[in-house]
DNA sequence: ATGCCATCCACCGGATGA
């Protein structure tokens, strides 16, 4: 059995509980990265989690943000909470776990959720693109140590036109500034994969649809939740997808969950 | 140009989101 890998960003773990722990159940996702949890380390339902079968760590933040690894039957080792290069950085947007499998096979997994950036221009879009370039030295970092990881999250950049369902409706936003798609080029530059694109390369497919104005009836998405593969776990990609049918749930996230398969 | 909706916190409106 291929090794389902999943980015979910919940909008709110509190508000989302049930809709999580329904997904693992159905689903059975090997490694979960959630974001936009929402909740402090200390209120984070750690108990119902266990309860499902899954070890977690995470990294939380009151009201906002908010990032955890979720491994079935295993506890996620943490790595790294955090990217360095801006102490004054409180945002909780990066947790990177070591799991490792009882047969001893490790894999490295970082839930990372980019900045959103708006509104442009100003201080917020600014953070966003040195956020960018912090999580770019760390990735460089991890392709160094040629080992299979994957960075996943929410990253807050529509990479490419065919990956909106209108260019124009977010053409100031700035999840689809040049900057922001030249920041997330220059990963894929070093080296890594954006594993949806190389499953469905002319684009078309969406993992978020706003609440507003009717989007998700309407079909009106983007694709923005990405799961970047070192060149070790590109080699054991064979599908990746999106849980579409999640998002049109009761009390849905804005978000659907999107995964890989590894051999 | 704004609201459209949903989350959070904290008190029923404001900040944030994408």
């Amino acid at each position: 059995m291929p090794l389902k890998v999943v980015t979910y960003n919940v909008n709110g773990i509190k508000a989302r509980l049930p809709r999580v722990l329904e997904y693992l159940a159905e689903a059975q996702p090997d490694i979960v990265c959630l974001q936009e949890l929402k909740a402090s380390d200390e209120t984070f339902p750690i108990a119902e989690i266990e309860a499902a079968g899954y070890g977690a760590t995470w990294h939380g933040q009151k009201s906002w943000n908010g990032v955890a690894v979720l491994a079935r039957g295993i506890q996620p080792a943490e790595r790294q909470r955090g990217l360095s290069g801006e102490p004054e950085d409180e945002h909780s947007r990066y947790l990177e776990c070591a799991i490792t499998d009882p047969g001893g096979d490790e894999l490295i997994v970082a839930s990372l959720y980019l900045p959103n950036g708006n509104p442009r221009p100003g201080p917020k879009f600014d953070y966003k693109l040195r956020w960018i370039e912090r999580l770019a030295a760390r990735a460089r970092a991890l392709l160094a140590e040629e080992v299979p990881a994957v960075l996943a999250g929410d990253y807050n950049v529509i990479a490419n036109d065919d990956d909106s369902y209108s260019t124009r409706a977010m053409a100031e936003d700035a999840l689809m500034q040049p900057e922001s798609r030249a920041g997330y080029r220059s990963l894929l530059a070093q080296g890594w994969t954006d594993a949806l694109r190389t499953r469905y390369p002319g684009g078309g497919v969406w993992t978020f649809w706003d609440y507003q104005a009717g989007a998700w009836q309407r079909d009106a998405g983007f694709r923005i939740d990405h799961l970047l593969l070192s060149p070790m776990a590109a080699d054991r990609l064979v599908d990746a997808g999106v849980d579409k049918a999640y998002r049109g749930r009761e009390k849905a996230s804005d978000h659907a969950p999107t995964w890989v398969a590894l051999r």
